[in-house]
DNA sequence: GTCTATAGACTGATAGAC
DNA sequence: GTCTATCAGTCTATAGAC
């Protein structure tokens, strides 16, 4: 069965963009069909053939960015090896792959617009998510990987840097999406973990920058040598097992 | 002249209170005057005795919670001693300071609020604090005391981590402030800070604020990347634009 | 200080011509 | 597939009695 239809309208993939837009600027409820179809170039009843309401548009935005997320994240709690490992390959393949995608994401997670019972689907797998990550965090304590924190509180917080990378990539195009990554999957174990230069081989090994061999697991940090500007990795790695 | 008013009435008080719970599930937008009413336990017009409107219900507790927080980050941009360490006090007392407060605030910090015009100078003013968070994350960079990062993102994950701790604190309550708030501190100075071991210093050396160092406690490299040579660390690998 | 009643604007969505 | 016209519901805020 073909999945392309959802692309074969190219005004269906302009309502897509431009609403997502406008849900990060106004916010999903602050903007209104009018301003969708306006931005789009057509009437506002024109959005009904596309969609069967305001809603569908939003929930298609969710599939496109969370079903991966979480699918991932779940993959992450159950595979082999250290969990700062497993959580640094997660948030590292999670932020490059939202930096990827062609729609401004931000307005689409607010706390709000995913507790209404009309999206409760849509709350439930985000809940999913997180609690993936409340358990990763959970091991990582107990097995002294990281410093204690209340897994909850760890889960707020890596969702935290997560929500604002996508809003950061959507102000700031152009952006490397490996090098955005990067710096937020170093920031977050970085936030996590108790031994730093554990940290310093994560990043190590998740693939070669330009120009810094790997000194192994040298004695001290690895004065990383990323040259000026170019450092991209090559997206092959990134998934997990 | 008394300016005691703002709390005299307890039902202005009760309506800020259950404003502020509904702003954070359904959002500002979601929440209707008539919602903030049936909690408070009065009909919708009596709202607008106390508040002028719907904003003005917002700005107050704009007020309570982000002009301290502005001010405070301001002082830390300028103060003396090395950057880690202004950043790691700044986190820690706003972050206590929030989770003292008795109103769950995070939904009132949502991006598309802030940026409609008629709250522009509130958007303003957050807009300063996020600009002196680049400020002190800049120094902290050219200092070598933290890794590199584009100061913008570095800020907005600083901003993300400190949403999701008000996120957090409306959801778990009972909480012990100066604990969140020391977890919020070290998670944040950790993705950012290159040496760890410094991150334990100053957590260590948390209690005491600016100027009273206790004397046996550090042997070690005190006065690292203090002052404006920023001396401390090889100051190569700048990033790129 | 709270109420009832209501104004005035905007919302998402539908019907039906072309 | 897009349009015009329009409905029915909801919103914030005001007027004025008590």
């Amino acid at each position: 069965m073909p999945r392309t239809d959802k692309i074969t309208s190219s005004t269906r993939r302009r309502i897509l963009t431009e609403a997502a837009l406008l849900f990060r600027r106004h916010g999903y409820r602050g903007t209104s069909t009018r301003q969708i179809a306006e931005a789009v170039g057509v009437k506002q009843p024109s959005l009904f053939h596309h969609f069967a309401n305001k809603q569908s548009i939003l929930e298609e935005l969710l599939a496109i960015s969370l079903d991966p997320s979480l699918a991932e994240a779940r993959e992450a709690v159950t595979a082999e090896g250290p969990v700062a490992r497993r959580l640094y390959d997660y948030v590292l393949w999670d932020l490059t792959t939202l930096h990827r995608l062609p729609f401004a994401l931000s307005g689409i997670y607010a706390h709000d617009v995913l507790q209404e019972p009309a999206l409760a689907p849509w709350g439930a797998k985000l809940e999913a998510l997180y609690a993936a990550l409340r358990d990763l965090i959970g091991q990582g304590v107990r097995s002294g990987e990281f410093r204690p924190v209340a897994p909850g509180l760890g889960q707020a917080m890596v969702a935290g840097v997560t929500l604002s990378h996508i809003d950061y990539a959507a102000g700031h195009t152009g952006g490397d999406p490996d090098e955005l990554g990067a710096a937020g999957a170093a920031f977050i174990l970085g936030g996590l973990m108790r031994d730093p230069e554990a940290l310093d081989r994560l990043v190590a090994d998740a693939g070669p920058r330009a120009g810094a061999p790997p000194a192994g697991a040298g004695p001290h940090r690895r004065a990383g040598g990323d040259g000026p500007g170019g450092a991209s990795v090559p997206s092959g790695r990134a998934r997990s097992a």
